[in-house]
DNA sequence: AACGGCGGTTCGCTACCCCCGAACGAAACG
DNA sequence: CGTTTCGTTCGGGGGTAGCGAACCGCCGTT
């Protein structure tokens, strides 16, 4: 990792800082700003009005919120991948045969963001969302992508972030880890066992290229009270392989 | 207007106008942007690794590109506006019934922002799309919005903002405009003939509350070549407000 | 394999400007 | 009507953001 600490540049950390506040917090007032970052209410009154002239800010009834304009800026970020034009009917389909909630995943700096999400008709509410950035070794997502890493990657990604326990069923030994990704390249799919989130189970499988590139990852997350093994470990893996397949074809051919 | 222009932090400036350049040229380089923005490199690097750091930004191959972080933020300013949720399917619909292009816009600081848009089978690209940023008064969503407002603040918009031509049809003068509000709230919904751009058009009807709030528009965009007057001015603004009414409930109720 | 050019990164200095604290103005509350 | 609270404005000092130059690593070239 790059940037020495002492190369940033601190106006633009405490903009993004209350950028962040904001978004936990729907609106609020430059006073409590002040005070949750603990900078004067002068410094945080000239950020938010510098954000508001640009546009990225909203004042609402003398309090502030984030600006739509990041809707904008975020759309052209993923629209980078076209990983996202390709897969989102697709992983439509997969909800709606299901019934489940479906997700597509794309690493980024060490961490996993889900570009697109999409529930069935049975889904469960879960705390991830569009945007949403999760750990890599304790989702079936993550673990597609790792599979398919080369060693020195995966390495300096285990030196780097490690295998934090999540739930009492995380891996957290790093051999375990090792042989649990032998395990996804054989099988071509991954699982999550309630591995980050007790009473949630997944299945996932990596989109690759034909050089081999893995582009992401699609899955299918289930509430344990849903699933039985057979379906879990015969059925939806192939179904979600499937969709795997078809997403990575029609990537490469657009 | 507040935000006196020496109250701005230049620093948080030029990190929003690098994000808002890597915005329009997908990647680049230091070097690149540095020139582009008539800074030092040393700034601009600066800049970049800390927005790097922060995962604002992401560097790949030595280029750099907007993150994906900011797709969290943006869908997390979207939900405050609970429209999103229930104007979606109902958007959906009206553009499959239609066939054409539907969007769903809301206000936001004397612009209007598209918070949805989706296509029917026989829509044609535009330069619009999720996130844009349009003029009221050249479109029939801002028409919309702009007929329900009150007579004070829509003074204050026209003065503001104005009426800047886009094509040879764009309603410039204050008095016709003023009429054309008026046809609006008489007929409930606006038209748009070639007023944004030249070969398209648009219906749009508000989407209001029982207290008279307008919270947005949706409105159904039609190339020329496949419309006729009488489908322009009686069939389609039907099937429209109809959507919209169903939005407005939808919303209120939820 | 040595060379030259290009672009990214680092370094040190200086002028500038960001941050702070305090004062002001304006609402909301009792 | 006094009081509190919050947003905004103002001036000064210390810190720092920005610059230019030097450094370095990676190309392609000869």
């Amino acid at each position: 990792m790059t940037a020495h600490e002492s190369e940033r540049i601190q106006s633009v950390e405490t903009a993004f800082e209350i950028l962040d506040y904001l978004q936990h917090n729907e609106e609020a007032g430059v006073t409590e700003i002040a005070d949750a970052l603990s900078v004067s209410k002068s410094t945080a009154h000239g950020h938010l009005s510098t954000m508001e002239s640009i546009g990225h800010v909203v004042k609402v009834d003398g309090t502030y919120r984030v600006g739509l304009s990041f809707l904008e800026l975020g759309h052209h970020a993923r629209s980078r991948y076209n990983l996202y034009e390709s897969a989102k009917a697709e992983a439509d389909q997969l909800a709606e045969m299901t019934g489940e909630r479906c997700q597509i995943m794309v690493p980024e700096g060490h961490h996993g963001v889900y570009i697109y999400q999409t529930a069935g008709e049975q889904a469960v509410r879960t705390d991830s969302h569009i945007g949403s950035t999760v750990d890599l070794h304790c989702t079936a997502v993550g673990k597609c992508y790792l599979a398919n890493l080369p060693e020195d990657e995966l390495e300096a990604y285990l030196d780097d972030v490690g295998l934090a326990e999540q739930t009492e069923h995380t891996i957290t030994d790093r051999e375990a880890f090792r042989d649990e990704l032998e395990t996804v390249r054989q099988q071509g799919y991954a699982l999550n066992r309630e591995e980050r989130i007790i009473g949630m189970r997944a299945v996932g499988a990596p989109i690759v290229t034909d050089q081999n590139d893995v582009l992401g990852a699609i899955s299918v997350s289930v509430p344990t009270t849903r699933i039985d093994d057979r379906a879990a470990e015969d059925e939806l893996p192939k179904q979600v392989q499937r969709s795997a397949r078809v997403i990575a074809i029609r990537t490469t051919y657009s």
